[in-house]
DNA sequence: TAGATTGTTAATCGATTAACAATC
DNA sequence: TAGATTGTTAATCGATTAACAATC
């Protein structure tokens, strides 16, 4: 037996941990985050579970995937809590991001307050169009796309944004992947394929209206 | 026995149907429109899980809980089937939309095309900010938040969009839900609290980044 | 007809809930 | 101590996969 007790691995087999387990851990580090902010010093997971919708069973086994971070009788303390949620995901590190796209929707995420917040920085901006680039938006340098891979090299940057239109965007995500990133968040409306070793996020505001007025229509809860 | 046959309920209980399913019916809706603008007539349950990243049997499951929309030995009919499953998620018919916000994030969603083409009009904008209230962003009026109500009603406007700071964005989900809104949208970084008969759709985009992150560092696939 | 493909059933797999001894 | 609350196990519930007769 090589690890000390048998009861958690020491490293733990966090690429086995359900997907949906991983979601809720975003949700529990806002709301520890608010908590600490509200002047809250410790959370039980009854309370916690309560704010979110969830059970205290749920959250208790969710956390319990990563280790022991509660206190029996006292319940789990917020700034520690936070800590070791932060290291989970990764984001005690800043993460240099890229964001390819400088339309409408790619202005509003480059002026984003909450990507910072969280532990990631834009560090560089990409468009096609000659007439943006060399500019600065929301104090982030607009770049020619013709020079995604020098900067994204330069600067060691992980991941990427892809805010282009739904044509544009397969091509982007190709060049973001061969520029050496890891991981990609796609916010054009379109199915893209990436190799295995990408990661890949995608977020449809249309679909999220469109499956708002399914609940509606079906008077369902959505969370 | 009351329908038909005793196989598919004439009215299938929607209410009841998986919530994983729903999502994945607008991400089939959203391929096969592309399939049809690329002149595809008709399409397999095995080719539209590859382009999605599924099992034949799984879109063959998903879509049985609706009904029986497939031809054994054709396959499913793409216009045939875009029609089906607009009728299912309730945006074949337009649906008129409050966005209330108009900061950085709010003009990228009144700018947004994709609304507009899965049936959703943004009618009218909201801010308390009275330098931006009467001006007309992207084509749409912006109305002050305190005429929120008077205009959700005459428009019979039934979901909203909120795009203000987290601080602000229960309150104004409140008012919302005091105009007669059925459903919300919540794009604040917060956990924001409705009743039992409204339903809500969070969009978090740090989170969605902490989750991309999350599989980076651990090396597993996000779909 | 032969080949392709559906809808559905049964088997498998995975996630959530309930219960409770252990702990502070 | 008594009360609160954890981490974990076992039981339940739900979702996915595999297989195949029915259909075009």
């Amino acid at each position: 037996m090589s690890d000390a007790k048998k009861n958690k691995p020491a490293t733990p087999d966090l690429a086995s941990v359900p997907k949906a387990v991983v979601s809720r851990l975003s949700l529990y580090l806002r709301e520890l985050q608010h908590l600490v902010f509200d002047g809250h010093e410790t959370i039980s997971s009854h309370r916690l579970g309560k704010l979110l919708g969830f059970s205290d069973a749920q959250v208790r086994k969710d956390l319990a995937y990563f280790g022991q971070f509660g206190h029996p009788g006292i319940g789990y303390r917020c700034p520690e809590l936070i800590a070791a949620i932060r290291g989970i995901l990764g984001t005690d590190a800043v993460w240099p991001v890229a964001l390819v796209g400088v339309g409408n929707l790619g202005r509003a995420l480059l002026g984003y307050k909450g990507f910072g917040a969280q532990g990631f920085q834009v560090q560089a901006a990409f468009d096609s169009d000659a007439r943006k680039t060399g500019s600065t938006v929301e104090g982030v340098t607009v770049y020619h796309f013709d020079d995604l891979a020098k900067v994204v090299r330069q600067r060691g940057i992980r991941v990427g944004i892809v805010s282009v239109p739904a044509d544009s965007a397969q091509t982007v995500a190709d060049r973001l992947v061969e520029a050496g990133v890891e991981g990609i968040v796609n916010f054009a409306p379109v199915t893209i394929s990436l190799p295995e070793s990408v990661s890949l996020v995608g977020v449809d505001l249309a679909i999220e209206l469109e499956q708002l007025a399914f609940s509606v229509v079906n008077r369902r809860q959505t969370r």
